[in-house]
DNA sequence: ACTATGCTCGTACGCTGTACGATAGTCAAG
DNA sequence: CTTGACTATCGTACAGCGTACGAGCATAGT
């Protein structure tokens, strides 16, 4: 037994350890640097070791998703519902700006985790304690989700970070694609966004709270 | 010349072709069905040829994520703004849905092809015309692509495509793996969606409105 | 006739996921 | 102490991947 314990906290393999590392290895080189000998190997171990632990790549990758599921945090329960719904978004957002190979794999990963489902338990159960009728909820818990995911997926595929390298690239990369003749308004557009400053934080929660206080009026106020 | 234009349209490769074949079988097979080799078989030639028209398989999957922008009507001209973006909105999410590997690409994918550029140019008119300042031009268009693509991406993974489906599955698989005790909102909201019936359009119809009344009052009525 | 150019594709290399079977360590029953 | 079952590890092998390289061919220009 305590064998047993050192072993899965040492050199030893679990499942845990085996995603963990996949996440982690994700993180730095993308999914597609993710192949089942490359994880192995960070873990100082044969390729086929995995399986032991994973059923196929397929398993491997839903059961990183749930892990990024793992670090969103769920809506507080002590303040009102739309600071709840904000922080837990809020949330999301910088998971996902972390681990911004999740967003690709959810098109094609359709059964929930655990993490997932207790995460949607607990958002439904926010919103419903709020006041909203079981239909609408689910249209809030969906519209919220569409906005968070749609947001990442959009920044995941920004080829800058910071609003100084949007500015470089604007001038470099992006106006330069753009005849001022084909393209008036992007012109106008780029310029103005350069002038102003970019900031991905501030976007978010520009669309974010829009969308609550359009949320608002379509409670049932207790 | 008109040998070049025969060959083009009969037997011959080009570029088009390639990519449309390509779209096809993504269509058919999923974005992992689509191998070199597998699509220059149906296209009867051999996986090198292909070579020719592209250099490589980023850019093929950039040029099939173009020719789905290609798809998506522009919002037409001369109606009210919200009647316009509604209709792009619409289209684009008709569009996303007969392609739903392409939602998954776009993560990967950060520069923009000629339709995709062209469409963004007509939508920021739009916007533009209806009286919405620079910036708030940008933020409203922003805002209404995450919708587009957040609510694509949600409705990519469900594992059904219509009411009775759900129905199905929500009886057979999810209410399965929901305790009452663990998950009683889940629980709450999936009753409550088998009795309505749930239909996509709809939900999308009901989230964009939302957002398009939102950002009404953020334009300067002329 | 000769050369150049554009297109097609066979072969090969280093990668991938993983099926299969061999190996060794642990432990309970005889 | 031996035996058999079970768990964990991994070497090997196979089919399939993207694509570098270069050979072969038809056509166009000189």
């Amino acid at each position: 037994m305590r064998k047993q314990r050192q072993v899965a906290s040492d050199a030893g393999l679990s499942k845990k350890r085996v995603v963990v590392e996949a996440v982690r290895l994700a993180d730095r080189e993308g999914v597609d640097g993710l192949s089942m000998r490359r994880l192995a190997g960070a873990l100082g171990a044969g390729a086929m070791s995995l399986y032991h632990y994973v059923a196929s790549k397929e398993e491997l990758l839903d059961a990183m998703i749930d892990v990024v599921f793992e670090e969103i945090e769920l809506p507080p329960e002590e303040t009102d519902w739309q600071s709840a719904m904000r922080r837990r978004a809020v949330s999301a957002r910088q998971v996902l700006a972390r681990h911004p190979w999740a967003i690709g794999l959810m098109e094609s990963r359709t059964s929930p985790g655990p993490a997932h489902l207790r995460h949607r338990e607990a958002v439904t159960a926010c919103l419903r304690r709020a006041g909203f009728p079981v239909l609408m909820a689910t249209h809030a818990n969906w519209l919220l989700d569409v906005y968070v995911y749609g947001f990442a997926l959009q920044e995941a595929s920004l080829p800058f970070d910071t609003a100084d390298e949007f500015a470089d690239m604007a001038e470099d990369v992006f106006l330069p694609q753009l005849p001022p003749d084909e393209f008036p308004y992007l012109n106008e557009s780029a310029a103005a966004l350069v002038a102003a400053g970019y900031d991905p934080a501030e976007e978010f929660i520009f669309g974010l709270d829009l969308i609550l206080a359009a949320l608002e009026p379509l409670r049932a106020s207790a």
